[in-house]
DNA sequence: ATTTTTTACCAAAACCTTTTTAAAAACGAA
DNA sequence: TTCGTTTTTAAAAAGGTTTTGGTAAAAAAT
């Protein structure tokens, strides 16, 4: 228990016989200093160990090295994926990360972000859900910068990454009709993640455009693991009528799956199943599942340089619009 | 652009009419003050809008309200199941995650705490890898409280939850056994995650008592993907002479199952499975993976409350032990 | 040689809180 | 009135940085 007092500034500054605020310049390069001099405080830092004071300098300067990460739920294995890239980028930037699990219930994020907020951060990489518009404002009114993965409510001004929801519920549905299916239900978790509702909007397009007019839309009441919703409803999926399944996340997919698969349900012969997001499971599934493929590498390497670019001051574009894609595997027949 | 200036202890003092000091004891309780005065007080709070600036108050007080969690990859499902339980419960607690992740890379993980210090965070929670005891003496010479998930190196302080990996690697080998195998290789990942290690001893203590002489211990040379390790290593399980394969983790089963499949191994007729963590997955998959479960909720719920303890400065249990279980599903016989 | 500019450095203020001190105010009780 | 107790206050220090304004010396310009 000896309970180390931290190294200071000022133990640099005294060992280097200089003052504080020279130490400081040549830790921050904030002003010009003599090589000799220079030399001199970086050996005092090194033999003290000297490590600064994120806390005092957070506190004086205007900002800390840390970024808020927004996510619904860390488990899903989309959201992780996003993490660990978001991650391996922010780290080579040195920066810290707060890691917040949000389950998209606005009053847990806005008590989230007030508290990042109160810690200075240097900005904030959010994941789309209805609530984030009280969000985005505070983060804005505190002029801290911030980006958007996957999706933006309405007219906002704030950057955002999009990937085109609408078309890939759009492509996931005209992808069941062409393998044959006529009878498409659509079910989903509740609609607080908005990205899911455009979904949805592409899954009706799709089924419009081809003359259908059956439609079935199964929506989870209540906020819970996708998976376990997925499970729960698959027997109202079983009723003799509907041929085709469009789940709007892998995660939820598999809940489907699973329970069709106890009911002896016969993949794709007798419902076709298609998920969303191509987590690394539905590789090595199998069935492995057809999906609708996320960019997330493309998304989270251009969320995080938008994020350092307006951290930086420059200007950037702040709008991209990115493209899902088409996944066939085993639980779709090929296209006819 | 209107970059609101943060509202400060200050401001509440002079709305309330009351000194600096009395809000700080509003706040925190740390003296008796009038009913009167303290309603006063938080309705300015409230009114402001007033959140206390956590920087400051860490600075000045002996630690913040964060904590650190260290683990190797937060898309391998086993950690990320970890860490989503672990932010439930803290998030009730109102503490703040910080998010390491350190690949098992000493360098990396040593990186992180020395900034994670600099922060002066209230605790630390860890999932053991080889390099964790520089990390460990760091934390204990700033008598900053911690807890490792897992497994623990040596004879440490440290409190921790440990998982008998031995016990769990000898119970994935003996079940091989018992369902006909004769020819059990091991699969691994670098040993730099000394569970691993633990995990193997355990293999090669139930061949022994079982009298099997045959071995044949695969190890990737570097960390990587533990998928793509076990979909590398599979083809020299195919040898005609291994008839099991214990792998020391699912995720790395499931390289080696895809592998497999491709290559039409019949599992477990030709090639019996198994794998460790019981990570979601194993349950939608077909073959469905028969593994080793850890416990997971029960780990992560007492790691939290024995480093809240030590947080509260509370005398509290130093060691549980765990055991893993056995789930057998269809990559391996049922015993015989 | 004198003035101006530049360079290299320092001392002290500021950031926002907690905590301490000394003192003032309020109050009931003796 | 006086004493003791409780509540509140003002003021200041501490915590470790960044930053501002300034000074002294060296270099350049006159």
């Amino acid at each position: 228990m000896n309970m180390k007092r931290t190294t200071t500034m000022h133990d640099v500054a005294k060992l280097a016989c200089v003052s504080q605020a020279t130490v400081s310049h040549v830790i921050n390069n904030s002003a010009p200093v003599s090589e000799e001099v220079r030399s001199r405080v970086l050996d005092a830092i090194k033999t003290l160990g000297y490590v600064p004071n994120f806390l005092a300098k957070g506190l004086k300067g205007s900002s800390t090295n840390t970024i808020a990460l927004l996510v619904p739920e860390i488990n899903n294995p989309y959201y992780s994926a996003i993490v660990k890239r978001l991650e391996e980028i922010l780290r080579k930037e040195n920066k810290l990360l707060f890691l917040a699990c949000t389950s998209g219930d606005s009053q847990r994020e806005l008590q989230y972000i007030k508290e990042f907020i109160s810690y200075n951060i240097q900005g904030a990489i959010i994941t789309y859900s209805l609530s984030n518009s009280h969000v985005l404002q505070l983060l804005q009114d505190y002029g801290i910068p911030c980006v958007v993965l996957d999706d933006i409510p309405g007219k906002s001004e704030v950057p955002v990454i999009e990937i085109s929801n609408e078309y890939g519920g759009y492509l996931a549905t005209k992808h069941l009709i062409q393998s044959g299916c006529r009878h498409i239900a659509v079910v989903s978790e509740p609609l607080v993640k908005l990205p899911l509702a455009k979904r949805i909007c592409g899954y009706s397009k799709a089924l419009a455009e081809a003359g259908i007019t059956y439609s079935k839309i199964l929506l989870a009441d209540a906020p819970q693991d996708a998976f376990e919703i997925g499970y729960r409803k698959a027997d109202q999926l079983i009723d003799g009528e509907v041929d085709g399944v469009f789940a709007t996340s892998d995660y939820l997919a598999y809940g489907v799956l699973r329970r069709f698969l106890e009911c002896g349900v016969k993949i794709p012969e007798d419902i076709g199943l298609i998920g969303y997001d191509d987590v690394a499971m539905t590789q090595v599934s199998r069935p492995a599942l057809s999906t609708i493929a996320q960019p997330i590498q493309e998304m989270s390497e251009l969320g995080t340089r938008m994020l350092l670019n307006q951290i930086k001051g420059k200007e950037a574009e702040k709008h991209y619009l990115l493209q899902p894609e088409l996944r066939i595997r085993d639980t779709t027949a090929q296209d006819t």
